[in-house]
DNA sequence: CGAGTTGTTGATCACATGGTCAATAAGAAG
DNA sequence: CTTCTTATTGACCATGTGATCAACAACTCG
């Protein structure tokens, strides 16, 4: 019973035991991050995830950087790829609001919980959530630029549009209401807040 | 050290439990409603907790409706006072983020995320949020058909200012942004839904 | 004052948590 | 093949969880 893995470097054990921690992150939420349920996952002895870790709570704030992280890259690829400002807002949307990201919701929202014990993961929530704004930021104000929003003030549009993605994928936790209809409700809301005509956005991301 | 407690009455006894667990409940959040915290904050040993309750899952369950459902009630009776529609609106939002609230905010992202384990509390947590959909689409309603909101569907825009209601405040948890900010971005906000003439709401909420 | 009802206790169980550590054995080096 | 380094194990500890239950004692009634 002894022999079931064979012995590695430590950089590649170290990688092997992120990548559980991360795996079940994504399948179970943050909360659950256990020693052993990690430790299993990688089909190691609990005492070596606590060997290649400094702590519990620092390889959870690590999960929730990664994958957040992986989130936002994702999406400014689509930021940096689509041609025009609306384009690429309704892109971000359509991806937002896939249904099969509530992986990434349920990490969101209890790392927004699970920080009031963990500092470390405060932290690094407040640092991922500050790039979000930033990249909405940009959009919100090359549309400005471009003449296709007519706003006031991009950082405070930003602002408005984060609020309601959060809240939008928060509610859905507990299945509030059927996922198709969310996107639409979105759609609509956005058109509302940059002044374009309605059906504007909507059109872009279908097509 | 066996009569720190007296006999009382089990409606009384059952009650003062329950009370333990709320106040518990709004000081440090759902999740630290526990067999032996709400002993200990009744003055009472942890047996009789679980004598009196069916189920932790289940207590956890009845503090949150009672917290969330004060709030909406009182919600509703600012709706019920206020001269217009925008005034009442205008109060709504005025309640909902004041700093004070940081409380039943807690409890409702937990909330979520704990209704992925207690199916009991998910049911209560979908109720409640119906429940203020329907107060927020009554005043919208009523300003739609006085005039002073320039809206087309009431339901989703009721959607929209819950959707926001909420991302904005779990936002607040990991203390991103200064509270002060957040009070007057969302009025902005709702302005532009509304399509009431800047300033007109946070003037509204301020007289 | 004595007997019976019942509100209340706290020890106890089974289980899960993060973390530690001596013992083990796998693989490299000689 | 032997030696040595070190990756790895799994038992162990302290703590915390929900829940159970025999024993206790406070109050009521006769």
């Amino acid at each position: 019973m002894s022999r079931a893995t064979s012995r590695k470097p430590p950089a590649q054990r170290s990688a092997e035991i992120l990548d559980a921690a991360i795996k079940i992150a994504c399948d179970e939420g943050l909360s659950a991050v256990k020693l052993r349920s990690v430790a299993a996952g990688a089909s190691v002895a609990p005492g070596l995830v606590a060997h290649y870790v400094s702590s519990m709570d620092d390889l959870v704030a690590t999960c929730f950087e990664r994958i957040t992280r992986a989130e936002l890259d994702e999406v400014r690829e689509i930021l940096a790829t689509a041609p025009t400002p609306a384009r690429r807002l309704a892109q971000l949307l359509a991806t937002v609001f896939d249904a099969t990201r509530d992986d990434v919701t349920l990490v969101w929202v209890e790392a927004w919980t699970l920080g009031r014990s963990n500092e470390r993961l405060a932290a690094r929530v407040r640092d991922v959530m500050d790039d979000w704004h930033a990249a909405l930021r940009e959009v919100v104000e090359a549309g400005a630029a471009a003449g296709e929003f007519d706003i006031a003030d991009p950082d405070e549009v930003a602002w408005h549009l984060l609020g309601m993605i959060d809240g939008l994928n928060a509610q859905a936790l507990v299945h509030w209401r059927p996922a198709a209809t969310r996107s639409g409700v979105l759609g609509h809301l956005v058109e509302r807040l940059l002044g374009t005509e309605p059906g504007a956005l909507t059109r872009l991301a279908a097509g």
